[in-house]
DNA sequence: TAGATTGTTAATCGATTAACAATC
DNA sequence: TAGATTGTTAATCGATTAACAATC
């Protein structure tokens, strides 16, 4: 199960493949060949194979893949049976959705406690979680063994704390702000740059209509 | 500015290059060399000449890159000068969260309704947004010249919908459902899959306590 | 056994980096 | 002019695809 030199790109694949067999297992699909998974997901089926074979091999000549055994077999190579605890900082727009995020629990992730800056919040809840100050944060991280943050705070302010949840030992950052985190490579940051997809969207959909004409 | 065949790793750099590029003018620095900004991003030097010159000669050798001039330049190909309309389908936790999203006007979207399947939301308004209900999504759409749409709800209701949207005559979809949508060609597609980003933080974190052990 | 399909090696393709001539 | 730095070609590297022997 410990891998080394995984490509990125393979790493960004594996979430999806869990996905699709998530929904094979659910519909009683009992087993799948590469073949007819890759038409599925459009890719090609060597790469699938190719893929899975940096971890081991799952599959059996002649049969294919077991869907069940395979989704499992994925999931613990992602991790998600391992159970970390997080917190959130932020209450605005986003982190509220974010603290609504049901999947969190699926993966393994439990959020334990909520920071803002904004005193009215205070003292209040989000789905039975409490909202605190920002100042403490290194005590209840410390305190409740946090091993993950999530930040949607604007950026200034994400850089700062980041600085702090390092310092408090955390060890992975879910960060939304629109800035990249330069912090010590024995923290994990997976940024989720919304502003950054938007502006993908906006490229296509100018390029697709300088070639078809805006009313295309 | 109408270019053919750009690799999607490219594309994928350039907003990246717009929001350094804009901290920069912020800052009031007017040039950049490719080194210095090579540094500043951690990507070479190479790889930001190489990507600029898929669009043209944004610099003058011996001198470098003019900030405000090639942050206009980048804005131009994203299509962010480019205006237009679009519609939020899913008025849960995250459509919430992206109706308040003030970053759309800045990118030339400009967000005209909102629609749900809840039947209390209706006739209530964000952001001065009114919210109706789903069957009213077609002849919206056509009366008021939208033609991106925000797609945030299950993925059940995710992919019927995407049909009657790419119906009326939609352009874009920027999909924050767990699914990837499967439409025609000519309609853009841009997922935000906060599941998988949220696996690829816990494979990575996993990997570390692989390695340096649970408490490295 | 024959057929199917994997695991894996080899070939191809594309993206990144290095190098340097052009030129401001 | 000399120095700096781009634009661009060539070299390298990595990722994807094709092919097929292994094997269920």
């Amino acid at each position: 199960m410990a891998n080394k030199d995984i490509s990125r790109a393979v790493i960004r694949r594996l979430p999806r493949y869990f996905r699709y067999l998530g929904e094979l297992k659910d519909v009683g699909v009992e087993k799948i060949s590469s073949q007819d998974l890759s038409e599925m997901m459009h890719v090609t089926a060597s790469q699938i194979r190719q893929d899975l074979n940096n971890f081991g091999g799952f599959g059996q000549q002649g049969y294919g893949y077991n869907v069940s055994y395979l989704y499992d077999e994925i999931g613990k190579i992602l991790g998600l049976d391992q159970k970390h605890n997080l917190i959130l900082v932020g209450a605005g727009n986003l982190g509220r959705a974010l603290a609504g995020y049901t999947n969190f629990e699926k993966r393994g992730f439990y959020m334990k406690g909520i920071f803002d800056v904004n005193p009215a919040l205070q003292g209040t809840k989000i789905r039975e979680i409490p909202i605190m100050p920002m100042k403490d944060i290194p005590e209840f991280v410390k305190a409740n063994n946090i091993d993950v943050a999530v930040i949607a705070i604007p950026k200034a302010a994400a850089v700062e704390v980041a600085k702090i949840l390092v310092d408090c030992g955390i060890k992975a950052i879910w960060n939304f702000s629109h800035v990249d985190l330069d912090i010590p490579d024995n923290v994990m940051v997976e940024s989720v740059h919304l502003s950054e997809s938007l502006m993908r969207l906006s490229y296509n959909l100018n390029q697709y209509e300088e070639r078809h004409g805006k009313k295309g």
